[in-house]
DNA sequence: TTTT
DNA sequence: TTTT
């Protein structure tokens, strides 16, 4: 049972990042992928990818991707299903990063430490990988029961169960 | 733009095999993938991953591949969406494979043929990549306007649009 | 910076299992991939690659995979180099496994074990990824210098230094 | 038979081209790829990777690409072995890239073009996948005898052999 | 509901 | 030095 996913592509919107009741960070963001090739009217379309992060990683990426960011994810996909508004069971496929790698030059504030003569980018900043092991004596949570993709501001829906590990 | 997937796990049923209007094979399964975690309950849940193969290794996936059977997938994430029954929009992320690999054990049939012996299984049988081009001369069709996954039996509502090259 | 291998193949022969100076155990073994198309002569030929696996799937791998089982690895791609016999630095690329994943049936007498009749076979045996995060303070040792796939027997020259984490 | 590697990272040098006696392309170049995590003694440590490109893109290889761009590679790893110069075999683990994606913001000069305000960086620029099938009436040719990333400066030793389809 |  |  292998389950591996690969992209890089640019953030559709600003991330959003929220909260377990137990304090977990989650940010999930949408990467649009361009294909490599034309449809019958010769243009070029693309994927939308919603993605998942957890953790430090989700705090990373709230502080440092935003709307049109060249980002990297490194992950597995995932299925889930939830109750929708109109009481009818809604499918959900999604990207959970195990790594999110930022791949846009420095901004030019930041720039301006690394190496003098504009041309030079220094190395991407590197997320880390999702490493601290889930605390094993979590409380339980219900499910979630929202699409986190389909937010609109709260910060209650978001299960600890959700936690990939 | 980078959009890579690898899966390992087994048919949830048997493949469909459909033809669009202008004679292209595509066939539709779901994988199931088992995580390599236990949930809160200590329970190893699946991820059902929808996978779409066209021409020559969809008929191979067709005709070798059944419910339960173990094989992997190398390919894209694609994602679409298309006018439900009720009329809105239907978003749907699916895997479209480059390759397919059988990775089942030969059946006893035709075991019999390779090596005496019950306990020698032969070579995977090797579904070769998606590789002749698609002709740029198609006649256009309309988009796909059905969930090729919540298929009941028809034939008509795949559109050579839908191909991947 | 992404690095990520996939890769299924069978053993090209029994995995060697042994144990840095610290008690970590650490298998290597080399997986053949047949390539999915022929060459010049219409042959297919195949890829033999280098695999390392550390800490508890690397007891598993020892275990479970012999010489021609069929096995999935989801890893990373490592350079490293050390000093040859002959005084000359050698370089090496080798695959440092995450997880591996046993895709072989079950032996006919676990089989015996899960159905009856023959023609089924149950759910590959999953390795669990590695997960026991290296402990900081271990004691310093020298790197390794000796090409751990030229191995001929001896236990002693793997070093703690090259735990992947 | 599972064969997917997926690399981002950044060139050590200029990538090298060369051409086949039958007049195809191909580039070389090695990617640093920065470990995500640190070693013993707290650096954080490269892999570096042979890949090798052929026909298109090894051309946009050759064009766009330089010491220390940040680029991407989608392809297989490839193992063979040639006669070393000391008259024993070297066997060699590189990368054949199906794909290169260029990641690194369009250079000021042609940024010029694009959109004004400095700011702003264009699409990065997407090499086609390696699509053209190798011609079947190929005359042969002797193996490759030399490593091509051991290369100085000839252009000879190059086989069409070494094509990957 | 999409990025460059 | 290679597997099925």
């Amino acid at each position: 049972m292998i389950n591996r996913v690969i992209l890089v592509g640019r953030l559709t919107r600003d991330p959003e990042l929220r909260y377990t009741p137990n304090g977990v960070a989650v940010a999930t963001f949408t990467l649009a992928v361009n294909r490599t090739f034309t449809n019958q009217q010769g243009e070029r379309e693309a994927d939308f990818i919603n993605c998942v992060v957890w953790r430090r990683p989700a705090e990373n990426v709230a502080n440092f991707l935003k709307k049109g960011s060249l980002a990297g994810v490194d992950g597995r996909l995932q299925t889930r299903s939830y109750e929708g508004q109109d009481g009818k069971r809604v499918y959900v496929t999604e990207v959970v990063a195990d790594s999110v790698q930022f791949l846009e030059p420095k901004s030019s504030s930041e720039q301006r430490g690394t190496t003098a003569g504009g041309g030079y980018y220094g190395d991407p900043f590197p997320f880390g990988p999702n490493q601290n092991p889930r605390s094993t004596n979590d409380p339980g949570f219900s499910r979630i029961d929202e699409d986190p993709f389909a937010n609109d501001g709260q910060t209650i829906d978001i299960s600890d169960d959700d936690l990939p590990f």
